[in-house]
DNA sequence: GATTGTGCTAACCGATCGGTCAATATAAGT
DNA sequence: ACTTATATTGACCGATCGGTTAGCACAATC
């Protein structure tokens, strides 16, 4: 077992399994799980398939351990979300977090999509657990606000589901958004117009009297 | 062979065809083209494999069948928003037009998604053509609403894309939103309450002053 | 230098994929 | 009745699916 040694060099377990799993998310996320097949992601991974099996056991363990790598991800994100006294802060806090999620892991994203699409057979229980719990303690804390006349008396839950839907548009429609706008990517202005955007809109619209300043409101 | 005349009884062309569209908009949509099989289709239609293809061709011609029909069905709501000089009234009738059609096409809804999840392989002409200019068109009405002072002056792309991620949000994330509810579906009362939230929220938040009552605030 | 353990992969497995075809059944026209 | 056109489907095709296995390369241990 001393075989520790100086395997730091070598494209160590480590820095091929990262390979396996970008791979695998980009062709998950594009094709859904029934959809992508191990030698498509062999193909882009620049191994043999059975090299893919050596190193994931199966497909769907594959699968289970991308979804759960973008459900970490997405907890600390939430976690961040610290229910503060403003709700200005809070929820514009939330607002550019899940914009950042979303251009940071669009694959991941897009993965989480599909899953969802597909009637979430892998994550139902983490839908009515973890996450449906985080919710009702978010929405207590929005229902605070409004008992307190901080903001409008809307249903904590649409809202939530307002933002994140808004948000998740622009990685998951990523295709649509370009194909409209005609650029291929979007820029790093269009996510600030975006973001500025969605904060003018969801906080205005909700009562919520915004503290910075009204710049961003020109059009790009 | 007393079997004869009675045709009208038999499952003429149009009903079958009927019968395997429906059939393959659900397994489509469920696991996107890749994902889906011929004989999933079969199995759903209740007909053997050979049938569908003698009916549809190939795989591709059905999966495009499809796609046009939801595409048809998406333009004549986009048609019935006509550019009349209330903006109120206007958004208003698109969100609650979008929320009718998701809810009327869920499967249509999700083949979409999963259409455009994937790249949008089959419907990038379109975003580039039809789409594209039907949103420079109707953004072109918000900026002149903008600019005589009916509204804020946000971005009319970022407001129509917000129109329809928050509205779709609950015909594709339907998994997301029961499993987070508790709830198998979106009863009536719902929809109801989500299209309301969102009225109030999206004209409130560009400065458009509402007609209704405020009776929708009420939260569910 | 023989042994052991791990990384790696060509070759193979049965199942299923989209699609073809020939055979049969049914209905319609004459 | 006979012909023609259409409907229907079991059997089959080569390709690809996820997964197994046997064997080779290589390095560390004894």
């Amino acid at each position: 077992m001393t075989a520790v040694s100086v395997t730091h060099e070598n494209p160590s377990r480590e820095k091929v399994e990262t390979n396996i799993l970008m791979a695998a998310e980009e062709v998950f996320s594009q094709h859904g799980y029934r959809g992508a097949s191990l030698q498509m992601i062999a193909d882009r991974a620049g191994l043999p398939k059975a090299n893919i099996l050596y190193y994931m056991g199966s497909k769907q363990a594959l699968y289970v351990r991308l979804l759960n790598r973008m459900m970490h991800r997405w907890n600390k994100v939430l976690e961040d979300i610290t229910p503060e006294s403003d709700p200005a802060t809070v929820l514009s806090d939330f607002i550019r977090a899940k914009m950042v999620l979303g251009q940071r892991y669009p694959e991941g994203s897009k993965l989480f999509a599909a899953e969802i699409l597909a009637g979430a057979p892998f994550l139902s229980d983490y839908l009515a657990g973890e996450l449906r719990e985080w919710v009702a303690s978010r929405a207590a804390i929005i229902r605070q606000w409004s008992a307190q006349g901080k903001m409008d008396a809307v249903d904590p839950k649409w809202l939530i589901f307002l933002i994140w839907s808004a948000t998740q548009h622009y990685t998951e429609y990523s295709a649509q958004v370009s194909g409209i706008l005609g650029r291929d990517a979007l820029t790093e202005e269009d996510i600030e117009s975006i973001s500025a955007f969605l904060e003018h809109v969801i906080l205005k619209g909700c009562g919520i009297s915004q503290a910075s300043t009204n710049a961003h409101l020109v059009e790009k």
